[in-house]
RNA sequence: GGAGGGGUGCCCGAGUGGCCAAAGGGGGCAGACUGUAAAUCUGUUGGCGCAGCCUUCGGUGGUUCGAAUCCAUCCCCCUCCA
């Protein structure tokens, strides 16, 4: 079998490591505990997180075991790497709760039985340190003017940084430390924007332990023109369908750029390199075949087949002309309530589809309205029972939003 | 604690008594061109019962016919000093 640090690499995860070669001789040669750390600052884990998962996913395939550390305990300092700005401080109930939620989202992605998987909350040793102990026993080990040089914090040096958050990376240290020493962890895994965290972490354990420890980072998914992928217009793509419809995050990787294409495949689908390349290397228009292939992938590997498929149908019916019209997103309506609100705009604010009536009558002076395919040449335009079919409406906004009225 | 600078619309950033719903840029949205792509060009971008009205320029209170702009006070951020 590959060694799976040659699959990392192939596939174009990696970003840095710290002892190239010592890492992937340990990954050939036996099964490696590592861990990756996930700060539960969202209800939701997003697109950002996935690709981490990902690597997870291919280094359990490989037989390594994965902790998957949900940092209840560091987000209640907040982690000040890559922000220009401060981190607003977060009630612990929130924190809570989304520690909660991210623990039902990962456990979806690994195979936790038979302890093939670990899953913990780093709250669960943060939370009740002494702070005097604490500063004894590791912040000795810390060197200011080092930590000061560090890449994370220079922007922040330059704009401010709080002492809250300057600890951010003895307590990620401190992280990998008790993980090595319960379970023997010896490589931590991460975005790379936590390179600075990491490294911190291993020679942490070095001093402490005198072992041997290890960090990986992956290159974090930016489109071609440098933008952190996975945010729209509103906001991340989540995982939580409720959050970002299964059908709205097909179309998100259906819409990728030419030049997205073949990263995406590499990092989000587990086809083969092969396959990928072939597809990312198609001419022309028919790199939307790729495209295809990676939209039903990656909705197949966060929401099930079930629900790519259903995504899938949707969208050939919106933009292929055949498929089923029941995926495409609905809401339902009573006749009376289609009745009262029998002018366009309302109906469109009534259902959320247009965020307010003043967007209704621009997108309608601008001409971007289309109720079954027809453009709404009037803000006055009324809707009767002649504009149902089949009981349902299908409304587009611009080139491709569409919404179908179901009226029962 | 002291001295100085600052908090403006989604973001950056102009504005220092009426001409300000607030320049400019970014982003977003829409149109044209296309391949449900990119680039480009154009328009648009607080809300509403839209020739008018309402809410916005850190919070509160005041001065004024009139305030983002002046005064008081409070909160927050930055720089230098301690």
């Amino acid at each position: 079998m590959a060694n799976v640090f040659d699959v990392l690499k192939e596939r174009g995860y990696i970003a840095q490591v710290t002892h190239e070669e010592e890492v992937r001789e340990l990954l050939g040669r036996e099964p490696v505990t590592f861990y990756i750390g996930f700060d539960p600052t969202a209800d939701s884990l997003h697109v950002g997180h996935f690709i981490q998962i990902m690597v997870m996913a291919h280094m359990q395939r490989a037989g390594h075991r994965p902790i998957a550390l949900i940092g209840g305990g560091t987000a209640m300092v907040g982690d000040p790497s890559g922000r220009t700005d401060m981190r607003e401080m977060m009630a612990p109930e929130t924190i809570a709760r989304n520690a909660e939620a991210f623990k039902k989202q990962l456990s979806r992605f690994l195979d936790f039985s038979e302890g093939k998987a670990i899953m913990v909350n780093n709250a669960d040793w943060l939370l009740n340190l002494n702070y005097v102990k604490f500063l004894r026993e590791i912040g000795i080990h810390f060197s200011v003017n080092r930590m000061l040089t560090a890449e994370c914090f220079k922007t922040r040096l330059e704009r401010g940084l709080s002492f809250l958050e300057f600890n951010y990376m003895l307590m990620q240290s401190y992280d990998f430390l008790e993980l090595y020493r319960r379970y023997g962890c010896r490589l931590q895994l991460g975005g790379d924007d936590q390179w600075s965290n990491i490294l911190a972490g291993v020679d942490l354990i070095r001093r402490v332990e005198g072992a041997e420890a290890y960090g990986l980072t992956f290159a974090l998914l930016t489109t071609s023109d440098g933008q952190k992928m996975g945010k729209t217009r509103a906001g991340a793509v989540w995982l939580d369908p409720n959050k970002t419809s299964p059908y709205d995050f097909y179309q998100y990787w259906r819409n990728i750029a030419d030049a997205d294409v073949k990263k995406c495949l590499a990092l989000l689908t587990f086809l083969p390199m092969e396959e990928v390349n072939r597809l990312a290397s198609l001419p022309g228009e028919k790199i939307n075949e790729a495209k295809k292939v990676l939209a039903y992938e990656v909705t197949k590997n966060v929401h099930g087949e079930e629900e790519a498929r259903k995504a899938q149908a949707a969208a050939e019916a919106l933009f292929g002309g055949a498929g089923d019209m029941n995926a495409v997103p609905t809401t339902e309506i009573t006749l009376e309530e289609y009745r009262q609100n029998s002018n366009v705009i309302d109906l469109l604010y009534k259902i959320g589809f247009i965020p307010s009536k003043g967007e209704g009558r621009r997108l309608v002076a601008q001409g971007g309205l289309y109720i079954n395919g027809e453009r709404v040449d009037s803000i006055e335009r009324q809707l009767t029972q002649q504009d149902l079919k089949d009981g349902s409406l299908l409304v587009r906004k611009g080139k491709k939003t569409y919404h179908r009225i179901v009226v029962r």
